[in-house]
DNA sequence: CTGATATCATTTGCATACGAATGAATTTGA
DNA sequence: TCAAATTCATTCGTATGCAAATGATATCAG
């Protein structure tokens, strides 16, 4: 009697809806938000497992930052998709690490510029052959037509 | 002089390479984690907007409970993707909110058993039409037929 | 039966992630 | 020009998310 008194009443019904159409069932497993964060997951352990000593969004800001040079920290922000408050996170590790380095803008004093240091060029350099592999592993259960359609249409999510 | 002297040379080394094949070019914006990762933060933002009060992790906690009645916490993370100190501190939050009751299981006392209280029902079955709300608006950049594309791939993926 | 293993839950430490509030600096507009 | 609005960065609070360590309990193997 514990769980069955309420729990099985509603199982019965749910069958019953079942049968009449099923719109009153609702499946968390098919819900695009719970399978999206399930992929997410996915990703990020295959990264850690190829990439240990740094975070995906670390890895971002250092690979922005090898792309487009300086820029300041909320312009970083921007373009890998953190707020504000969240990239000074990041930026802060990686500065504690010594792979970016920080400094003030001359004519706009608000702005902090973020620069990769010669080590961080070198990190990012050394980790971007891993970065494809990490790619690969992720899209590995798709065949290429399937993972170029995925990209495609998650582009358009996104 | 300030960011052109190095970066101003690493694009004109990238457009060469680029010529070349495009081979050691990186571009974060075409990985799938980065999309996959910003998907994702649309799809939380979108919910946020629907569902103010309560967290996609904790909306799954309910809608499972909702699906399946009582469980032990652990059993419940393995059934939302979640672990054990994930899961902790979502049913931790739901309860101070009286929406999940706790209890010890009868035999096996190492398990904590989590289920329903009647708001926490009453909260889930309210929720459930604006979590399908939830999920058409995230699917809206997509076609119908695009969608279930989008679907079973990811699916494939997570 | 009992020692080795395994499971369940908790705790700690670290790293995103975001809203909201704040302060400093810049830009806009009347 | 100068007050209002905006932008940039920081800080605080809250909420995932995971690894690793710990303690309690349960199960298994010999």
């Amino acid at each position: 009697m514990g769980w069955p008194q309420v729990s099985g009443e509603d199982n019965l019904l749910r069958l019953v809806e079942a049968e009449d159409g099923d719109e009153n069932n609702y499946h968390l497993q098919d819900q695009v938000g719970f399978i999206l964060r399930k992929a997410h997951q996915r990703h990020v352990s295959i990264f850690a497992s190829q990439i240990g000593d740094l975070t995906p969004p670390q890895f971002a800001a250092l690979a922005k930052l090898y792309d487009i040079g300086e820029t300041s920290q909320n312009q970083l922000g921007t373009l890998i998709a953190m707020d504000a408050a969240t990239v000074k996170g990041v930026i802060d590790r990686l500065k504690a690490r010594g792979l970016v380095e920080v400094s003030k803008h001359e004519v706009d004093k608000r702005r902090l510029l973020v620069n990769l240091t010669p080590e961080g060029r070198e990190a990012i350099e050394r980790l971007i052959p891993l970065a494809r592999a990490i790619t690969e592993e992720t899209l590995a259960p798709l065949t290429a037509k399937e993972a170029a359609t995925f990209l495609r249409l998650l582009a358009k999510l996104a």
